[in-house]
RNA sequence: GUGGUAGUAGCUCAGCUGGUUAGAGCGCCGGAUUGUGAUUCCGGAGGUCGGGGGUUCAAGUCCCCUUUACCACCCCA
């Protein structure tokens, strides 16, 4: 029999089960801080038409297209594709159902998303997004802009990330600086793209690639000067000193003093006016968050703000700030590095083994009926083994009890519970098993 | 999408300049031990050497294509 080889998609990962529980243990966490911050849940369809895909430009070559072959099915006619990430399924969204929502309309989205990239380490091309976002219908106080680094600590915190910074800007600054030029506002892109490599290619390089991408040369020094300042007086005396305007930088220091009296450490945040990555569509506050230690895996959790949503959609004003945590990036490398605990294989706290499977299964399966009653995650050995193999599977998938009971046990009234981990067992009366065995499970 | 490196058992790998039935450790299964998962001992299963084509008397080993992974670029979570 000739078998078809069991080899997986590039790109397109999966989990073995205990990492699978970590994973969706994580995304229930992040469900529930969103929500502690009032965000509402909402479920775009993974395909749109790629007229919507399109809208906000480039990507294009990244989007996974769909077709039938009924339909001219290729190259050609593909009229569909997958979303690439959700925040343009969210403008549609928006545009689309507007008079129906409340706004500010504070929505999370967490969903698959797929991008034709070639894969890597931590980079693969169907991935989770958790996205959180407000919306406001023609305006949005910055205050909101603020909330946003709270909620990503919050969220980091309850899932037990390792520590964090969370790097900001304001896109308004960089532009202020090149408008001191005539026809500066143009460059603003392929400065954005020579800045972005700073941070690996270092000074000269990024002079070179300034200079390569139509930097006024007066310009240039001023630039590299200022993505290499740490504070913001050091940068108001730089961007004084050239004759450029303050809002975004005023802006940059209201976010930052609001995000710590919203609860974020001050220590976890500073500002750095180096980050560029994601901030084509941004036009206010953009941020970047860096694990500590792990700077050299890039962002793991990016957003900012934009003055318009959904302008490709809607004549009407939109105004939004949101970030979107890479989920499978990060867990792929903090489980690879050991930074996260993953656990056991199996949700199964009681596995009721099975001595004596003749004369006693039907007890056997009674005692797994009281426990499930109880809210006790439980199995039963239903094969034939010896007991030992028995316990060997239990501790497999991280079972950490097991209840053992025979004749033994059965005539006398009692059970017999063992705690696979501690390789200890203790007898006890069969009608107080549950409340032993809720004694005896953690939490 | 472009370029570099790699692919031998479930896992980590050995296999020298091509040479009889392809190996090790760990893991897995069974037994010693039919009421207890460690250890030890004994036995066993598992490979079309990623796939296809070519060179050769002979290919895991050399060449080409392809696929997958890793790395860099592009770009980004």
């Amino acid at each position: 029999m000739s078998r078809v080889k069991p080899l997986p998609v590039s790109g397109f990962p999966e989990w073995l089960p205990a990492e699978r529980r970590l994973e969706q243990r994580i995304l229930d966490t992040i469900r529930h801080e969103y929500e502690l911050f009032g965000f509402t849940p909402i479920e775009t369809p993974s395909v749109e038409r790629m007229e919507i895909l399109m809208a906000k430009g480039g990507l294009g070559r990244q989007i996974y297209t769909l077709g039938r072959p009924e339909e001219g099915g290729g190259a050609e006619g593909v009229k569909l594709g997958l979303h690439f990430d959700l925040t343009v399924p969210l403008a549609r969204y928006v545009a689309q159902h507007q008079g129906k929502l409340n706004f500010p309309f504070r929505r999370y989205q967490i969903q698959k998303v797929w991008r034709g990239e070639r894969a890597q380490r931590g980079r693969f091309r169907e991935f989770y997004q958790c996205d959180v976002d407000i919306i406001g219908r023609g305006k949005l106080d910055p205050l909101y802009d603020a909330e946003l680094p709270a909620v990503l600590n919050a969220t980091f915190e309850a899932c037990g990330f390792p520590d964090f910074r969370i790097h900001v800007s304001n896109r308004k600054i960089l532009d202020a600086l090149l408008r001191t030029r005539p026809g500066g506002e143009d460059k603003a892109a392929g400065a954005l793209r020579a800045i972005d490599k700073y941070a690996r290619d270092g000074a000269a390089k990024t002079r070179g690639y300034l200079a390569e991408e139509g930097v006024d040369a007066e310009l240039i020094p001023v630039i590299l000067e200022f993505i290499q300042v740490e504070t913001l007086d050091e940068a108001r005396a730089i961007l004084e000193r050239a004759g450029a305007d303050t809002a975004g930088l005023d802006e940059l220091r209201a976010l930052i003093s609001g995000a710590i009296d919203l609860g974020m450490p001050a220590e976890r945040i500073r500002p750095d006016f180096a980050i560029a990555r994601g901030l084509d569509y941004y036009t206010g506050t953009v941020f970047e968050t860096f694990i500590a230690g792990k700077e050299d895996w890039g962002s793991v959790c990016s957003g900012g703000r934009y003055d318009d949503l959904a302008n490709q959609f809607t004549s009407q004003l939109l105004p939004g700030v949101g970030f979107s945590i890479g989920l499978s990036r990060l867990l792929d490398l903090l489980i690879g590095e050991g930074m996260l605990e993953v656990g056991a294989d199996s949700p199964t706290r009681v596995l009721v083994t099975t001595m004596d499977r003749e004369a006693y299964l039907p007890r056997y399966l009674a005692i797994a009926r009281r426990l499930r009653e109880a809210g006790i995650e439980t199995e039963v050995y239903l094969d034939t083994a010896k007991i030992g193999r028995q316990f060997a599977y239990a501790s497999d998938r991280g079972i950490g009890l097991a209840v053992v009971a025979a004749a033994a046990e059965f005539d006398a009234g009692t059970v017999a519970v063992k705690d696979l981990a501690a390789r200890t067992q203790e007898t006890v009366a069969e009608d107080s098993l549950i409340e032993y065995i809720q004694s005896k499970l953690p939490g």
